[in-house]
DNA sequence: CTTAGTTTCGTTTGCGCACACGAAGATATC
DNA sequence: GATATCTTCGTGTGCGCAAACGAAACTAAG
């Protein structure tokens, strides 16, 4: 029992040939409408499966994956990022695999266009990209669909029917947890930031998921707690730091979720000077700054969204689709790791990542 | 660039044909000591790595793997732990890799070795377990040792040179991480408990783990806080509930670490009666009854110990082994999940685990 | 020198699938 | 009725590896 069903089973039962179970199973015609009708039947009542070792075999052909990414020298984040690509890399290597990266500049929209366009020039067999520019996103998109070339895009979501799989995580249920670990039931009424420290422009979509999380989280627990939102620009270090002078100063304020994971260093310096005071601060991602400050206490919690991990699936998603022919699903949610000084060395030499 | 080599151009390398650098690889004799060296030679300089794919084609092996595990029916831990192995069951079915599980039972040690012996005399080839029990474990052990069988263990470690692989979390760290989580940095005095609610007979070499990162972690912030530390018998229901709210009723009593993922309910139930009273409470797993404590508010943090993946990464160890013959880390170490109300969905949701 | 045994090696087959190739039969065209 | 065109289908080959098989070449025994 158990024993597997070959495609020269099915011939046997629908006494037909292989070649023909074959033509029916991958519907490329030139079968009788007879056959082809017993032969389905039979596929259907065995459920037959496919052995993938033997379909990956003899398919010596090479793909081209081509990933769209912010610069990994620009920022730590997306160079773990792109940690995930060269993992990814390396393991798909042996069937054949070939990634190659168009970094785009995490500060210009043009320079996104231009390495699409760039990209889509070396016609790939499918696209990885992180669609942080919403407009110039949806166009790209357009392009892929209309040259049926499939992608799947990590970090944020953006709606579109060719899409093959989003690989990330609920940013609203991430701004939900980012505002739980800084309150952590405390019923005292006091104030709670929520800051977004861009970079230039400013790329509001998925930030404002986080947003809205964080707002209704404290919607839901009464009205003892003011929420603060601000918008502060990296580059502008002047006003940045006259901004969170202020804010710090507020003597009702009880904790800053940062949802930038650079931002979180500027603020993390900031509080050091003045002296933490109780104030909770909650941050993203393992950049080395963000474990620095926690480690020294100054962060309390950090959320991780393994940036590097997200590559690499997004990555397998693909392989699972052109090589495998797996059928993927529409959404590979991760989970909101929350990371604190005592399970930092456990993410940190985890072989589950 | 970049192609694959073949034995076939091993071969060729090596003025061989490839049936001689079969054996080479496989180490099998029949090859005279001049032709050995040079395909010995031409596999390192070029760094061979044959094409699983192929290998494991070919190969029309049954494997049977045998689960000496808890009995899934007496406790929800287990029953999680039961379904990672059904869901390696359907990954690997089509490779030919059966499971099968012997299950004993948690309060005794006595089925333990009789689930082994039954166990044995199936001649499986290989061994998943979860070796609660240190005595018998190790006597098991040295068997399957002396059977050449090899074996892996999952939830904690027991050291065994014969051991393939353990695949847990540092129980130390998570102990540390417990304390962390009732403690948060509050610095007023206070005393902090930590719990381990036993079935019957105790098992204590990986609970004893979690105690002393607890204490080492209490020892490291100052001479402020008192650690109690209790062992409770789940049977003896009055005497526990005794013990229990003498402990509740101590009003320096900040949090409480309950290490055993059934004692937590237990503790919730009656945290609930008496109010909860800033007492911060952290436990172990999501179990039903967890999740519903710690929706309520009951329960602050779950350590989440993820039996059902530990079981399905034990024997994706083996099968690694066994089919893919690959060489499998000494150790598979998780991280130490922080489970809260805003991240449990995306826990429950999430397809990365 | 013959026969039997040993060592060493090359050839071949099969794993399950995908796909190329070409054959046979049916239909159409002149 | 002969030739061309389609439709439908079976056969055969290769993917890379493992392992069976059997052929040499050489050694030992009688």
């Amino acid at each position: 029992m158990g024993k597997k069903i070959r495609i020269k089973d099915i011939a046997k039962l629908a006494q037909v040939s292989v070649g023909t179970v074959d033509r029916v199973i991958h519907n490329r015609g030139e079968v009788a409408s007879e056959s082809y009708q017993k032969v389905m039947d039979i596929l259907q009542k065995t459920g037959y499966q496919p052995n993938l070792l033997a379909r990956t075999l003899g398919s010596n052909k090479e793909f081209k994956i081509a990933a769209l990414m912010p610069n990994p020298l620009q920022d730590e984040y997306w160079a773990q990022s792109n940690e995930g690509l060269k993992q990814a890399q390396v393991e798909w290597a042996e069937y054949g695999v070939h990634i190659k990266t168009f970094p785009f500049d995490l500060y210009g929209k043009e320079t996104f266009v231009a390495a699409a366009k760039e990209l889509l020039s070396t016609t790939p067999d499918a696209v990885l990209t992180a669609p942080i520019f919403y407009q110039e996103a949806t166009s790209f998109f357009e392009q892929c669909e209309k040259l049926k070339i499939p992608f799947v895009v990590v970090n944020n979501n953006i709606e579109n029917q060719a899409l093959l799989s989003f690989v990330g995580q609920d940013l609203y249920q991430s701004g939900q947890l980012g505002a739980e670990l800084i309150h952590l039931n405390n019923p005292e009424p006091g104030t709670y930031a929520i800051l977004h420290v861009y970079d230039d422009v400013h790329n509001s979509i998925h930030l404002s998921e986080k947003e809205k999380g964080f707002k209704a989280y404290f919607e839901s627990q009464g009205n003892n707690f003011k929420v603060v939102s601000l918008d502060l620009n990296y580059t502008h270090e002047t006003t940045l730091e006259n901004e969170l002078t202020d804010l710090l100063s507020n003597a009702t304020l009880k904790g800053i979720l940062v949802t930038t994971s650079k931002g979180a260093s500027i603020v993390s310096k900031l509080i050091e000077q003045k002296g933490k005071n109780g104030v909770r601060l909650v941050a993203y991602d393992l950049l080395q700054e963000n474990l620095h400050y926690l480690k020294s206490g100054i962060i309390d919690f950090l959320i991780n969204q393994n940036s590097k991990r997200q590559a690499f699936i997004g990555i397998g998603q693909l392989v699972n689709h052109l090589l495998f022919k797996k059928n993927v699903a529409a959404q590979y949610l991760f989970p909101l790791e929350i990371i604190s000084r005592k399970n930092l060395k456990s993410y940190l030499n985890s072989d589950y990542h």
